[in-house]
DNA sequence: CGATGCCTTGACGGAATTCAATTGCCGTGG
DNA sequence: CCACGGCAATTGAATTCCGTCAAGGCATCG
């Protein structure tokens, strides 16, 4: 979000400062397709920052079957980890029609070595990508599964709100099992545990579209310690 | 491991150049005991090398329940995400007497401005981190118990083999309280599951002395795929 | 219309947690 | 030296939770 901006800026900074007729950030707009795939695992040389649309990253294993890592939308940076490791760990595929901005590596970190403020920014972008990991290792370490669910509504919630939309009433941009991928639960018990929720007040939903009625009672339940929930 | 030997000769490289009085690498060696907290969550300015000894991080909870966040042992580094995010989200507590050696965020930061070098440590250092967290989100998505507990021995015993250890036989140094967290399992389970490992001859273990006996069928645990593990 | 994909729901079995009791270990103090 | 207490770890029994299998609903699309 602050990030695109900031990232923005730096190009433009530099853009203005310097009359050379070469960008200085290489940065190119990509459009991309529902379920076409932005880079893949073992690429390297750009990041990616969402101009629209929503994402997620998965991982492939050995028998194909799909491990979803992340879900991003607007503003959000994908693909951080290969500035520090060298590489993608993981594939990004568009979750609906969308744009993503490409960003050099070689040309980001080039930057950081001349100026402050991009150096400040790189920076930034891995303090927050590893905020990101270790906001996902806790919610995964929550035993019970309705804390995990939940805990992913919350996080898309004020994920929207940082970006201007409600937190309140919003679109699941990704599937049941894409969900249950990223949680590690099953599809089923995804369901289930919307289906018990909105039985208990706690938030309407139909297909994808939610309503989180009462979101006290639904942090409520991500502070609850222990292996049992209690609703209500 | 490598780090602290890099980060050791960027420090030896600056003494050497520069002929001032002030050290350009703020680093000192601390000593503390076994249960003694290093650094705390919130807290800035400098992250930590592990000389001797080993240590756990930990996030206390609103209720002070405790949440291992990692394990460990000499060479490795201690709160790195205070580089890139200012502060540190977790604990560090020594599991047994040791040392560290504290580094300055400021001076680290400060030298890869000027030093090519220092640079790359800097960004070694925060991918490391990165491929940490990559790991244990992986590790904590596998749903079953068992594939958990043999991914942290695995895990355990590549570490020490890269020190130069045995990486068949070691010494726990948690309890398996701490384990329990770390893996978001109870800790009766964790009990059970390494008794039913020894039961099945692929592991000896008594108190916190380990030996894996059959490392192959361990791996093979680890690639199970699906919510059911075979063993044998 | 049927086919397909996505989601929901039910029934069942296996897996992990909880509660409770026991064992083993280690240091302390008699 | 042994007895004792405290802590860690194990083990058992009962329960709860979650995954699997199966059936059915409900859209979209050809």
């Amino acid at each position: 979000m602050r990030d695109i901006c900031l990232l923005a800026n730096v190009a433009q900074q530099r853009q203005e400062s310097s009359d050379t007729t070469q960008p200085v950030l290489n940065m190119r707009t990509i459009s991309i397709r529902r379920g076409d795939r932005l880079f893949s695992q073992g690429q390297s040389g750009a990041i990616y920052a969402v101009r629209l649309g929503f994402f997620k990253t998965r991982i492939l294993n050995a028998h194909l079957r799909e491990q979803v890592t992340g879900f991003y939308m607007p503003g959000a940076l994908m693909g951080a980890d290969a500035l520090a490791l060298g590489q993608h760990g993981d594939d990004a595929v568009a979750l609906e029609d969308g744009e993503a901005c490409e960003i050099s590596c070689n040309t980001l970190v080039g930057q950081a070595q001349k100026n402050g403020d991009a150096r400040q920014q790189l920076q930034r972008i891995l303090g927050q990508e590893i905020s990101r990991l270790h906001h996902t290792t806790q919610r995964l370490r929550d035993t019970v599964a309705v804390q995990r669910v939940v805990g992913l509504l919350l996080d898309l919630s004020d994920a929207f709100a940082l970006r201007g939309y409600s937190a309140r009433s919003f679109l699941l941009r990704m599937t049941r099992n894409e969900m249950a991928s990223y949680l590690g639960l099953s599809i089923e018990t995804v369901s289930r545990i919307l289906s018990r929720l909105q039985n208990h007040g706690l938030l309407q939903i139909q297909g994808k579209l939610v309503n989180l009625t009462d979101t006290k009672a639904l942090h409520g339940i991500l502070e609850q310690t222990g292996n049992t929930v209690e609703l209500e």
